[in-house]
DNA sequence: CGCGCGTTTGAAATGGGTCAACAAGGGTGG
DNA sequence: CCACCCTTGTTGACCCATTTCAAACGCGCG
């Protein structure tokens, strides 16, 4: 493993780079079990179901949903490079939704066994969890407010600019333009609307020239524009750890 | 403090009752810093504000929302005792949504300060802590799958049953109706709904029989019907910390 | 008594859902 | 090389669940 592939771990302390004792680094091989591939279309976690294991996000896109009982869906959020996925199956003893692959995705491989030795012998990992989970919840407060409050129109814009945030945050924008390998499906999945209405609000933000989304790029000319759209406060800042 | 003001305690760990070594009652009794009684309309935290204090919900009930610019309001969650109170501030560093007591409260208080040496020395609780914040992220995904694939009747019935089960595992219950001291505002404001659509779809619900909420009290006489109405799976047991 | 808050009810307007059809690839097998 | 199918995106027409607007009711309270 090199240090670049892990750059974006929220667990990056474990980094042997970072170590600070031999007891750190020998603690970190251990608790670290390994990396893993995977292709698009994989399911990472399944609803109801426990995992043993634990994933860091290194490189790759993926989503997180729900299934009801009558077949729908609801895209609970986006899974992006950083992001931690099976908290809830450790801890709570299985996955209150399911987490699948939308590109190929490499991930870190932790052991929910270790779990519990993690917060025995290293507090600070522990809070870096807990922050995690934290952050979890906020922004999950955020898209309760967008579809609790807003139109369709500025449920798309708002989710726009939040996914253009979130990967230009983790150093996936290129000039301007981020993937998107989603599809409208997805977003209206995610946005509680259907789809035919999702395509065509997509399309009058298209025509309006305050985003356009094909070929699985996203491209936003006048960010400020489409923030306002949306009813978002730019200013607001990504939230930090604190300790 | 007694033994039962603090049965509902999620950090009950810290109850001197059931401390185990002289060092954990010292501990117990420094990070615990008192009790306070707040009056309805209270307003315990304030979004986008940091908190030097975190809360335990000993009695009463409250609500989490978060207020958009417009002035629309979107209510995040209903609050009972057990709840923690400021886990997001003490963690990230400010609140994202406001809390606001909704009947007379008491809390417990813990010092913000303290949260580091809780983590230090402390693992048990901490890992409580973060099975609360996973459990809280855990039913904000439900309330997302209501807001986004729900009818208004079914998010109604969907709400009732959750605030009936919700109060009935923390006793609050009396052969069958539970307090539900919050207004129709709130509800609507809660599940994405207009205040008079809701008024409408709880009338609907009082003629067919299937809930019956006024005066502050909500009765179910037939739980299986309204969840069934609801879409809701009620065989799935609440979660439970597995450490 | 009069005022304010919460609830209730009716009528009109509309945003978004549903249905249906088509277009543009890409893959596969003949 | 073509014929076929499957997935994704696009568009138009219609309709209805929910919102918005407006008004009234009951009740507690100064």
């Amino acid at each position: 493993m090199t240090r670049t592939s892990c750059a974006a771990c929220p667990l990056r302390r474990f980094e042997v780079f970072e170590a600070f004792s031999a007891d750190d680094i020998a603690f970190t091989q251990s608790f670290k079990s390994g990396e893993m591939q995977v292709e698009p279309g994989t399911t990472l976690m399944l609803e109801g179901m426990p995992s043993p294991q634990l994933f860091t996000v290194l490189a790759g896109l993926g989503l997180r949903h729900k299934t009801l009982e009558d077949g729908q869906r609801q895209v609970i959020n986006f899974v992006l490079p950083g992001d931690l996925i099976g908290l809830q199956a450790a801890i709570m003893g299985e996955m209150a939704h399911s987490v699948e692959a939308t590109t190929d995705m490499t991930l870190c491989v932790f052991n929910r066994a270790d779990l519990w030795r993690l917060f025995r012998t290293q507090p600070q990992r522990a809070f870096d969890l807990t922050w995690l989970s934290a952050v979890e919840e906020h922004f999950l407060g955020e898209t309760l407010v967008a579809l609790g409050r807003r139109s369709a129109q500025q449920r798309v814009a708002w989710a726009l600019v939040r996914i253009h945030a979130r990967l230009r945050a983790v150093g996936m924008d290129h000039n301007g333009a981020v993937p998107m390998p989603w599809r409208q499906r997805d977003l209206a999945d995610a946005l509680g609307l259907s789809l035919v209405h999702t395509n065509k609000t997509l399309g009058r933000l298209r025509d309006s020239g305050l985003a356009r989304w094909s070929d699985g790029t996203l491209l936003i000319p006048d960010m400020a524009a489409l923030a306002r759209m949306a009813g978002i406060d730019l200013a607001a800042p990504p939230p930090r750890p604190l300790i």
